[in-house]
DNA sequence: ATGAAAGCGCTAACAA
DNA sequence: TTGTTAGCGCTTTCAT
């Protein structure tokens, strides 16, 4: 008994036990072959032994990387420490951190989290990853005109985005086409006999909702029935409901609404019956996402599908790849909307 | 121009620009008195000039500390890849880690996301620690008989759990008193008059499912009803659907019911409303957690709270403490529940 | 108050 | 196939 053993073990003292070096030892730990069999089985034993653990601060000072990425939700400040709870309450949260931890784990690499709805909090995420926390950033942005990826783009860091930048920037992201998603919804008003319909739509400075009107429209245009009534909400149930009172007091025959969202879907189903209208007997209501208050709406929500957990996993897909290879021109991956039939229509 | 900048700046660069030594420029970044303010400012200019951020695994080499911690959910594997989506799917994830992002933001530390629902997963945490990957751990596990507790402590790994294991561990944490937010819930019914009263409970290996429905009974049999009608659920909506349909055929003249969650409470209101009754004039329900779920359903929930983003803030700061200063002993704090009442009673 | 220098534990280029 | 060795960029004694 020579050492103290309070230390933990280190590379060096494995390959003593082993009776080998320390550069043996790495490689088996590495797994990269030239290594003889037999003495490979000495080594895992000596670890085994040791209990020894890589140092990855070691590991990453040498290698350039930190084997994480960063998770960043971003947006506009909501109302001082409200921004978290704001996007953390989102269900829509869920299925991303959801997707995006699936798809890493198997990966061996773990996100961080970080919140970006500040010029100091985003200051901390670009410095985060210049201090080489982490290699990379998938970034989650609910405000279209985030700086966020400029920034990330300006300090050459590795990024990829959910949903298309308001404005173009030479940055990789992945969307669904949500037009053609909105068109989904109107063929189906249709298919139902439906011939009164009104839309809520989400905020107009966002494209995604601009797109899903835009599809709506369209639709609902080819099917003969160019005027559409419309009411905006902000993607809340709260406003949900506020709009299809709107709705309901301008068009009391209307037998037939899609919602931009599921959150609003279920606002407007529930002012729907308060004013007596039943669901889907008399109005039809089609929502958008698929998320958990689809399910919890009664009836429950048609609604539809955006694989986010595809889409996000498909993010962190291309994000690895970038920081593999970083002089990758960006890419972008838009996925294929579907629609789920329930209860509401 | 003799260097070919591509490198990104180290300590030596910011040295050489402000003509004095790494050690100096040390000290002004790590915020070390015994340094002329002059020199100083001359550092600090020269960062400014260089671009310089400090490289975190050089750091980490000797310091000894990641600055960073794991947030790790855990609990039984539910059906292959659906853990994530259940975790990330309950509101209550929203929670903490929205309260676990916002404390720790102010500390200039991210957490990092872990699953831990089977022995490997379990095998990945313990490993991502004891490489010096993050300094601690936070767990929440929804299942009671977790054995990622006792890893953690056999490995000498600081963690705090939020809630009391089922099997005492030398571990801090922290919880709430459910027995006396059960309380709350039995009070809150019969001073509404309420005598016909049952309760949903949740799985009873639970801790806190058992010290709830202990809690809802004393308080009950205090009042003068020793017999209360009890359903298992299993904190999912469905379960408390089901749980409800079967206390309504066996006792179709209740009044009041108390749910050990919203979830499970937001699904008997379901039933309830399906079956004729009226909420709150037939039957009073009251739910626990005040999660969105109590919001979203019609109507509002009553609830007893549980200060969830107060208690993982505790979280967090007994784990940043026990980093420090590795040799304390556990430590547990319980907070008090308290009544929302809305209208469901 | 400042600088010189010794590592922290690891990977990888080079030798053998 | 295996070993030797030179750093990676930083903090931190220890001198001065």
């Amino acid at each position: 008994m020579s050492k103290p053993s309070a230390r933990t073990p280190t590379l060096e003292d494995v390959a003593r036990v082993a009776g080998v070096s320390r550069a043996t030892v790495s490689r088996v730990i590495n797994g990269i072959r030239n290594v003889d069999s037999e003495i490979q089985e000495t080594v895992r034993e000596a670890i085994r032994a040791t209990g020894y653990a890589p140092n990855q601060a070691a590991r990453s000072l040498v290698t350039r990387r930190a084997g994480t990425i960063v998770l960043v939700m971003a947006g506009a400040p909501g109302e001082g420490e409200e921004f978290a709870t704001q996007v953390f309450g989102d269900p829509f949260f869920g299925r991303v951190a959801g997707g995006v931890v699936n798809f890493l784990r198997n990966h061996g690499i773990h996100p961080v989290l970080m919140l970006a709805e500040t010029g100091e909090a985003r200051t901390e995420v670009i410095d985060f990853l210049r201090r080489g926390n982490a290699d990379g950033a998938l970034l989650v942005s609910t405000h279209p005109e985030d700086p966020l990826p400029r920034l990330l783009i300006d300090a050459g860091l590795p990024a990829v985005l959910f949903a298309r930048p308001a404005r173009p920037v030479p940055i990789s992201y992945v969307d669904t086409a949500h037009q053609a998603g909105a068109e989904l919804a109107a063929d189906h008003l249709v298919s139902r006999g439906r011939t009164k319909v009104a839309t809520i739509c989400g905020p107009l400075d966002v494209p995604a909702a601009q797109a899903r009107l835009a599809g709506f429209q369209q639709a609902m245009d080819r099917h003969g029935y160019p005027y559409i009534p419309i009411a905006e909400g902000d993607f809340t149930q709260q406003s949900g409901e506020t709009a299809m009172a709107r709705l309901l007091t301008e068009h009391p025959d209307l037998d037939g609404v899609f919602a931009a969202n599921d959150l609003m879907a279920h606002g407007a189903v529930l002012v729907l019956q308060k004013n007596g209208r039943r669901v889907p007997e008399d109005v039809a209501v089609v929502g958008y996402d698929n998320s958990p208050p689809a399910l919890a709406s009664r009836p429950r929500l048609t609604t539809v599908v955006q694989p986010v957990e595809e889409m996000v996993a498909e993010m962190a897909r291309i994000l690895l790849d970038r920081i593999e290879s970083p002089e990758q021109a960006p890419r972008s991956v838009v996925f294929d909307p579907a629609l789920v039939v329930r209860e509401s229509t």
